[in-house]
DNA sequence: TTGTGTTTTACGACCTCC
DNA sequence: GGAGGTCGTAAAACACAA
């Protein structure tokens, strides 16, 4: 394992996958390698390969900062991208991405929740007030329900 | 197999903040 | 203006029933 900073969270997420030494920290599955389109109609895809998968330990160790804090400060995100053989680029959108999951899976919840088997009315879309996403936040996180996401600086950084 | 539904990367559009 | 946020979406990868 290596560099792991985020000190509390990473207990409950070790189960299975350890820290895979074997696993490289590079993509290397066959799938990367086929030179997929380049360039879609009307699109613009930079890359040339259309998306690549990220290794289990990747996904161990954002998930692991995802949990520590929903927001990853800027001096965390460049730690983890030269650590994990990601970008910084692919590290924001992977939280991005991890956040919108977050929120889709909470707004299930919360219609699940709002409509046990009624056969009446359904039920409006409740605004998710989720703000700190679920209850998980941490108290490091500054202000999660704001509506303005801000970059947090690296004023907030112990 | 394969058809289909879901999840995972990646991007563009648009917005806010400094 | 640039960086980073959400939102919506495309398409590859994956899971799984038929």
């Amino acid at each position: 394992m290596f560099l792991l900073s985020s000190p509390q969270v990473v207990v409950c997420l070790l189960p299975a996958l350890g820290d895979a030494p074997s696993i490289p920290l590079l993509p290397s599955f066959p799938c990367w390698l086929t030179p997929t389109l380049l360039s879609l109609p009307g699109k613009t895809r930079t890359k040339d390969k259309y998306r690549v998968v990220y290794t289990d330990h990747q996904r161990l160790e954002l998930e692991k900062e995802f949990h520590y804090s929903r927001y990853i400060t800027i001096r965390r995100k460049a730690e983890l991208a030269a650590a994990l053989g990601l970008t910084e680029r692919q590290v924001k959108i992977w939280f991005q991405n991890r956040r919108a999951k977050e929120r889709k899976v909470n707004k299930k919840k919360l219609q699940q929740q709002s409509q046990p088997t009624s056969t009446t009315t359904p039920t409006p879309p409740a605004v998710s007030t989720l703000g700190p996403i679920g209850g998980l936040c941490s108290s490091n996180a500054p202000n999660l329900v704001s509506s303005s996401p801000l970059t947090i600086k690296e004023e907030f950084m112990p």
